[in-house]
DNA sequence: AACTTTCCCAACCGCGCGGAA
DNA sequence: GTTCCGCGCGGTTGGGAAAGT
């Protein structure tokens, strides 16, 4: 059907605010609230796209931003966020007061990523999204709600099966943004609190999304990893619970204690696993694969991966992992399930 | 001092989602 | 049920600053 642009193109200008623009934006919305960001401009009397009004407001001259440098706990907020969440920079900052998602994002990648890619030397693994369940394709957009609610009933479901199930996305009991949003934020409360993570772990975990490429390449596929291995049919979509369920003591990969396809710390002794969220046993020879990639990681098509795969360790661990039949088939159970779930 | 490279961050872009019409 | 619109999100880009040669 063709999109209309977000605003009119032409005539607007583009690239760094002036001092005077920014008072002008305040202004305005200091006196007519946040909101209709598309006639905004004109009411306010920017040549500015509202996008970008909105982004300036909400990136620099919203007053309760906190300025200044992401202090330790801070940092260490984020990691384990990211561990948890990936690149859903909204919900991070969401957890951050002060802090946009633009920040963190930029902080990430100019500070964290290139840390944890330049600690460690453990299983480095790079996956070609393309290959995953659904493609792996992650584009823009929102957090959909309703796979959150969707995956967190089908867990339900699956804990308590029901005769009928009632097609649940989109919920009549609106408002249902504003509820699913409080149970979205209590989910990821959970999930912060309860995702067991050291700085030094979720740095092995970054690893493992990213190799040690170019610095260009670094860049761009930390991002993409990161995003392809919590991409649309993500672990958030899948929900805690749901992760916490399938790696639990009933799940083939707790039981199989893959030694080789997983990623884990290099080692061998690290801390626990930053994506193991509520799972570590603390046992570390028994590789729990980081939910960033449980399941994301089909051993039995290693060979069609393989290009896409590198490993920056022993090939004999993953060699090793690729001959076990009954893992593959465990694995392939495990895949089944998850295609399943991302597909309600 | 001049030039090049790297880093950082503000801003832009394209897309998906939800809701209204 | 379909289309359109507004909004929000994540990825990417571009330019200035800092560091290196």
């Amino acid at each position: 059907m063709g999109r209309a642009p977000c605003c009119e193109k032409v005539g607007l200008k583009k690239g760094r605010w002036t001092k005077e623009e920014d008072e002008a934006l305040a202004k305005y919305i200091k006196e007519h609230g946040e909101g209709s960001w598309r006639s905004l401009p004109k009411n306010a009397g920017l040549l500015r796209c509202g996008k970008s009004c909105r982004l300036r407001w909400i990136n620099y001259l919203r007053a309760d931003l906190k300025r200044g440098n992401i202090s330790e706990e801070e940092e260490e907020m984020i990691i384990k966020l990211h561990a948890t969440l990936g690149n859903r920079w909204s919900l991070i900052a969401g957890h951050l007061p002060g802090r946009t998602d633009n920040e963190i994002k930029n902080y990430w990648n100019s500070h964290l990523s290139r840390r944890a890619t330049d600690l460690g030397d453990g299983v480095v693994v790079d996956i070609d999204l393309s290959k995953l369940p659904g493609g792996g394709k992650r584009r823009g957009g929102r957090t959909s709600r309703g796979i959150v609610a969707a995956a967190s009933n089908a867990v339900k479901e699956k804990k308590a099966p029901k005769g009928k199930e009632k097609k649940g996305s989109k919920d009549k009991e609106k408002p249902a943004k504003t509820k699913a949003a409080e149970a979205e934020q209590q989910e990821l409360k959970e999930a912060a609190d309860t995702a067991v993570v050291s700085p030094a772990r979720s740095q092995s975990q970054s690893q493992c999304q990213s190799q040690t490429p170019t610095p260009s390449e670094e860049h761009s596929q930390s991002q993409a990893s990161a995003s392809g291995v919590t991409s649309e049919e993500d672990p958030l979509a899948l929900s805690e619970e749901m992760m916490s369920e399938l790696l639990g003591p009933g799940s083939p990969m707790m039981e199989l204690g893959l030694d080789g396809g997983s990623c884990r710390d290099s080692d061998g002794g690290g801390g626990p696993a930053a994506g193991d969220v509520a799972h570590d046993t603390g046992d570390n020879d028994k590789a729990i694969m980081d939910w960033d990639l449980m399941g994301q990681l089909d051993i039995s098509t290693v060979d069609d991966m393989w290009d896409s795969l590198v490993w920056d360790c022993d090939d004999v661990v993953l060699r090793e992992a690729g001959h076990h039949q009954q893992q593959q088939q465990e694995l392939d159970h495990l895949m089944s399930d998850l295609f399943f779930l991302d597909n309600l």
